[in-house]
DNA sequence: GGATTCCGATACGGTTCCGTTCCGTATCGC
DNA sequence: GCGATACGGAACGGAACCGTATCGGAATCC
């Protein structure tokens, strides 16, 4: 069990002396926060008392390191959604269903931890703000790229309007993936190819 | 302010006697939760002091009346949405461009209380269920109602899957009217017709 | 070895909410 | 008028959680 030694927050504050602040148990507060949350604990009712039990850790540890549940959650929401994925460029066609393909198959725990977020994300400014930098922007610049190379290869039309197409390209998928809006959706196999062939036809030039 | 008679919850048991029920208080009551929602007071934070309170009641008074929290917002949520839109039956297009336009538009507190909701659904197949049959589906009933009408007469592809038809024209405009998925589908002002044309291409016989 | 800091654990006072119970008053059927 | 019930309001004991403080012990540097 290698304790890390952790990277000063202001970097001129050089911490050496006394024992160093357990990386392990860094680790253990952000996986609670998941855990819980994936368990069905909304955002808003996490306490911070259920939090240091499920880490095994005093509460004072946590306080430690951040101010308060916002200061946590917000580090867990950045470090749950890694960088966005890249598509390998096949083709316009291909690259999409690659896309789409691992919406919400990545990280089970990202999908039940969505639909929590979504209150905070809609009363908040700060949490929007947040949110559509660190997530769902960076995932639709790659998908408007892919798009933009078929406007240029001349598969799809010049003048097409490139937010609207990447939200109808993704919408059904989230919609599906995190809040099952509609269930009968289950039983399509093929959703990804479906919904791909029906707006590059509706797009093309 | 005329006080109407309540109607007994267990049909044989008549209570003529003594004062009726205020139905004013059963109004103030509901009208409380949506407008406690609506100011970002999350399902899961919503006290029954600050409902009372709100809605110039007793505690008691909403005590006599539901068990507890989750029957009142029951009765709350299914009261919120009236029954699903009809179109007018115009044009495969003008139909869907109608059903799409009212999307978060005829109640601006449904759109408020959409996504404080999701938690809820997302971890109760109770409340699931209930949103499934009160909300969502009866609406996409409308729609592949009117997408069925277009195969009839021979507009759209007759191998054409209506789950997934509804849910890319549903989608990208729940996923923005709703929780503003991307904030630059704000300047597009023919998102309803883009889509729906988009689609209708794709989708053509 | 000594100083320092972090560790998990526990306790604290304060706040909020729960669901119930009791007021004194108001409104109904008879 | 009288009995019955509902009303708004206030208070209750109990529970959960907040953020802080303090404990004895452990880890690290000098």
């Amino acid at each position: 069990m290698t304790e890390l030694a952790e990277l000063p927050a202001v970097p001129g504050a050089a911490r050496t002396q006394g024992r160093p602040r357990s990386s392990r148990a860094h680790e253990a507060i952000l996986e609670a926060v998941l855990d819980l949350i994936e368990e069905g604990t909304t955002v808003e009712a996490l306490s911070m008392e259920a939090i240091a039990a499920r880490a095994g850790v005093g509460k004072a540890t946590i306080y430690r390191r951040w101010a308060g549940k916002d200061e946590l959650l917000l580090e867990t929401l950045v470090k749950l959604k890694g960088p966005a994925p890249q598509p390998s460029g096949e083709s316009l066609r291909a690259d999409l269903i690659e896309l789409l393909s691992v919406v919400g198959k990545k990280d089970q725990r990202a999908v039940r931890v969505m639909p929590c977020l979504m209150p905070e994300v809609s009363r908040s400014p700060e949490a929007y703000r947040i949110w559509q930098e660190a997530i769902t922007e960076p995932r639709r610049e790659v998908m408007r790229e892919v798009l933009r190379r078929g406007v240029a290869s001349g598969e799809l039309r010049a003048d097409l309007d490139l937010e609207v197409t990447v939200s109808m390209l993704i919408s059904p998928l989230l919609l599906h993936r995190m809040v099952r809006w509609n269930p009968r959706l289950d039983e399509v196999d093929d959703l990804v190819a479906q919904v791909v062939d029906v707006v590059l036809r509706g797009v093309a030039a």
